[in-house]
RNA sequence: UGGGCAGACCAGGCGAUCGCGUGCUUAUGCAUGAGGAAAGUCCGGGCUCCGCAGGGCAGGGAUGACGGAUAACGUCCGCCGCAGGUAACUGUAGGGAAAGUGCAACAGAAACAUUCCGCCGAAACGGGUAAUGCCGUGGUAAGGUUGAAAUGGUGAGGAGCUGUGGAGACACAGCUGCCGUGUAAACCCCAUCCGGAGCAAGACAAAAUGGGCAAUAUGUGGUGCGGCCCGUACCCGCCCAGAGGUAUGUCGCAUGAGGCCGCAGGCAACUGCGGUCCUAGAUGGAUGAUCGUCAGAUACAGAACCCGGCUUACGGUCUGCCCGAACU
RNA sequence: GCGGAUGUGGCGGAAUUGGCAGACGCGCACGGUUCAGGUCCGUGUGAGUAACAUCGUGAAGGUUCGAAUCCUUUCAUCCGCA
């Protein structure tokens, strides 16, 4: 993770992309999309619109979405671009269930390595 | 003890593990990393480009007691007037209505122009009636509606003059008997001030040209200077095809009207001198997660070129003052 | 970063030279018509009061005799340019 840039969807015409060929999971804190990008490594996006509140409470659910794929990342498959749209209730809640929630959603979108879900 | 007014300060610290931006070291670390409002974008500047930042107008905008502070301001300090409050204290766009124009609903006799209604009176004159203040001339000034009043006089108010105090706005006292509704956050007049655009400003680097028509300087044309006119600067052409594919890198970019401490001047805003410190710089956009501990970490809230203010949002602590009640 | 527009009963939307706020339509409530429902007709409909009063044009102040209208600040929503 030394070098970030790699490993952040940036293009507009990428995120066009994930948005219109991609599927999404749902939950109460976050929506993933995601899609196959025919590339050896996964490619990762955090959004937060102007819907979830201001700019403190942007700024909050990004990183809790960042802190929480931290931990869930050495169990995802490679090759994905996912992107990861906050929702208003992720906004007072602690790491671990969002954690939770994030790897319950990748799980059922086939993401995650098969031998590394032990719940 | 209840209610209120004003002001100041803090905005977590320390430790552990994982993780991020920047800098330095190097291959492992070390240092450092959002605010009092970073916000709203309501004002004022710096900086950059528009050649210089120019002139005029019947054009546009802003401000408006007085004295000061400041780089500047519509900000701040002091002070005067007015308004509000029992008070502490607070608010105040606060020049001009005999330069002109407009507006003033309802009510009222009458709304800025006219002496109006009313009341009184056989006391006088004239007219009229079957008769009567019935009508005109007359007398009176008590009454009348209005947010605001007239009309004779007075008072209150404004204005002028004189004296005293003050740096001044102005205040107080006396005199004159000059003026006569309000509204300019209605048009307007007066005074003062203002060029435009904004860091996506802007500088450098990187990127591909080919063809057709016209043609060497004439004044025109084009572009820019918020509007128009003047003036002035720059450009010399127009069309078609192709390439590029929504935007790359570096700089701008943080030492500044800077913070803190002390002394001096000033009622104060603030200024001068000396010492000391330098502590974000992202660009898909860095501060987070899980705990421990402190009595507690809880509100509003996240830098995007940088400063000075204003306004708004909001958790807590402390200080001073005012009013009321109770007790001594 | 720069610039603009709008906010009025439950909803749409009038009233803007400053002078009775809520015209008009929809909706809703009640009554009538019908066997019943719809359509249609009538009445009512901001809060508040026994009835007045009083308060009400996103919010807070100000100017004015008087403010939905003028001015300042502020909140929300929407839009444009780079």
């Amino acid at each position: 993770m030394r070098d970030h840039s790699e490993f952040t969807l940036r293009k507009q015409s990428d995120f066009s992309r994930v948005y219109k060929q991609g599927k999404s999971r749902g939950s109460r804190f976050a929506v993933i999309l995601y899609r196959r990008n025919g590339l050896r490594y996964t490619r990762t996006a955090f959004v937060s619109s102007k819907k979830v509140g201001n700019s403190v409470e942007r700024n909050r659910s990004r990183r809790l979405m960042r802190a929480a794929y931290r931990n869930i990342e050495p169990g995802v498959k490679k090759g994905y671009d996912i992107i990861f749209v906050a929702r208003a209730a992720i906004i007072g809640c602690k790491e671990p269930e969002v954690e939770k929630q994030l790897k319950k959603s990748l799980e059922s979108a086939g993401i995650l390595i098969e031998g590394n879900n032990e719940k």
